[in-house]
DNA sequence: GATGAATGAGGCTTCATTCAT
DNA sequence: GATGAATGAAGCCTCATTCAT
């Protein structure tokens, strides 16, 4: 289920191309500071390459993020892709699930940009009109629109709109792992931060809640 | 239903008390150029003081984010507990979620910020450890914890998982609406556009998929 | 030998002059913090009165500390000029130096202000050409000279140069002095601040190079 | 005698290292307006390097101004040890000071910020502990002990007193006459500005004020 | 392609000073 | 006279970006 990734591992890796490496870079920076507060010289530092040289293969700063996004977004989409393909919509929208949680298990630091970052970003993401995300939405979107037209969803929810929903609980709850994990900056102190939960089993609360909601009835207790 | 908000043109009104009317005028700014992109000065010339002024009342930029947030999230909190006080937990949900969605849609600007930079902000907002949404949370975490007491709701998902569950549907919705709304900085192609969509009747989606969910079944058909 | 000094105590005697206690709390401020670092909002709550009221009794924070270098000046040409009056040449330079020496001790705050800051002040003090400082080289220029006028010292050294030297004599063991005692800002570490001395015995030191210099000699050993 | 200072050139010479190039711009800069006064960018006007150029090669403008201090004391120290070496005590003091004054001679913009901005930043500079002063102080310290030992100077007053005082002496001529031959920002009114006088004929009253004092004696007569 | 020294626009913030009360 | 909230000019410094080597 878990996806390769090379990519996590070049940050360092002199030998990676140039340009994976220095997305890596991005992201391990964008991670520890934030985009507005990371460094393009700190991205470079971090990915052994001269300041100049990001700009050989990134029009700006700005650029860095989107690419890394649009990476990372292809990078889900096409593991999503491959979890669902051939299955039956109902199957289909619980491998979807978790395989997403678990793709961002496995790179804790890009989930953090993409989680964090993102929405600032969006604001100017949505002017480039984000296809990844776009695609992200319609698979999504499509598998429930598949489970509607067979029957087993009911069609109360317009499907791009459940989708956007789907997308808000894993979102959401992707954050609060995030934030759970994080160090934070200054050493944080441990008491005070939300005690760790199981990301793979917050994709079954997930399912849970997709399918069922949250009310008590009769056909729930036959299932 | 609506909360009434004289704070939202006060960026104006030089009557309004001077603090208030700096972070009326901040809402609009970031709301306007997103917080990084937002000049101090020009947050001063919107609230029609001058630039040292701010300073009389905030300990800096970040302060001034954090402030706003702060404001925002008690008024929240308060129009909601108001809603759901009386209420059967299952009703006290449906209103939560309503009177919700009612409040980000009377107050836009205020979305608009809340929604687009909480995140970004979140990173340092948890430094402070951002009590007004831990009041939230609890809140809506409660309303849970009494419905799965009460046998309303099974009790699959953990209480305060299903809260953040909750408001990321919120959120995610909340988010949806204000990227379709906003005329984007620089005048934005309307055709890209996601169409509107009601957020009212945003709620009620909300609402159906918390309480039962997606999947079609027969004690629904029956309710 | 001490020169009496209500002002010292004035800082916050609610019933002291305004002005004076202007001026006392400005030289506390300006010792500690430094002229250019100090603000007239800290000297304004020092003296304990509004900011607006140091510009009732002061053109500006330059006047401050030209009215406070002006005051001190005049208190030690008085003082000096008590001491040597009547006196014969020879003792009348001694009694200037002794005299000079106690009014510093008996006022370090004034004397690490008038010490370390003066010369940046000079600067803007020469434009105003400082008749303080000018009776005060009067005065010690004219015991030099009755001095040489009398026999008792050769006229190598012209006298406005001779006592422009015994000025930096003191002024430099005053700098001296003050470094010593100052706690610094961050509380410096005590073990390597140069060891205190005593600034009495220094102005028998400044009396010794004055009259007869570091060469031993035949006539010393008789006298 | 003289020491050649290409440093003082540099200013405007494309050639020189940057950082010389600097440190020179913001001698004349800061001797021009004051070291608070000035304006880091009128520096790197001077220098002809942009303001950021600054940043490369000093902390912040506070370091411009210590690293400033630390070469020409440097520099110095470097003449004064060259001007005594191998020198009996007693030749060795008067080659110190003459040297020490025709250093200052050569370097009038130097001397002027030496002079004037070394007291207030010896607030800041006494924390860093200022070794070139130090070093300073101890070579001068160094001929004064070895003269006590060899009988020539008396023991009356401590070596580190006497090296002191003669600094106090050194310093305060250089003062004057840097106060007598500046131009003044405003033009100044050469009426009321002191007669210049010769820092070449200083030293020698210097020496005379060191070696024998002002008393008028036999022994003196007879040298 | 790669470098990294140099650039310079631009913003946050401070704080001396004012003036309506 | 006294106040202190408000002002707004001004400067230090950062950092994305460039370009000569």
């Amino acid at each position: 289920m878990t996806v390769h990734s090379v990519a996590d591992k070049n940050a360092r890796d002199p030998e990676a191309p140039k340009r994976a490496r220095i997305l890596d870079a991005a992201e391990v920076i964008f991670a520890r500071h934030g985009f507005f507060a990371a460094k393009v010289s700190d991205v470079a530092k971090e990915a052994g390459v001269a300041d100049g040289t990001i700009y050989l293969y990134f029009k700006n700063k700005d650029d860095l993020l989107i690419s890394l996004f649009e990476r990372r977004m292809v990078q889900l989409n096409d593991g999503l892709k491959a979890a669902i393909v051939g299955k039956q919509p109902r199957e289909a929208l619980r491998a979807f699930i978790r395989t997403h949680m678990q793709i961002l298990a496995d790179h804790p630091t890009a989930t953090e940009v993409l989680t964090i970052e993102s929405r600032s970003s969006n604001k100017f993401m949505k002017e480039y009109d984000n296809p990844a995300f776009v695609d992200f939405l319609r698979t999504l979107g499509g598998i429930v629109t598949a489970a509607q037209d067979a029957g087993e969803f009911d069609d109360a929810i317009p499907p791009h709109i459940a989708a956007r929903m789907i997308f808000g609980l894993l979102d959401e709850l992707a954050l609060a792992w995030v934030l759970a994990r994080t160090p934070s900056i200054n050493g944080g102190s441990p008491g005070t931060r939300p005690k760790k939960f199981d990301i793979v089993r917050a994709a079954d609360w997930i399912i849970h809640m997709v399918e069922t909601g949250l009310v008590r009835n009769a056909s729930k207790e036959l299932a």
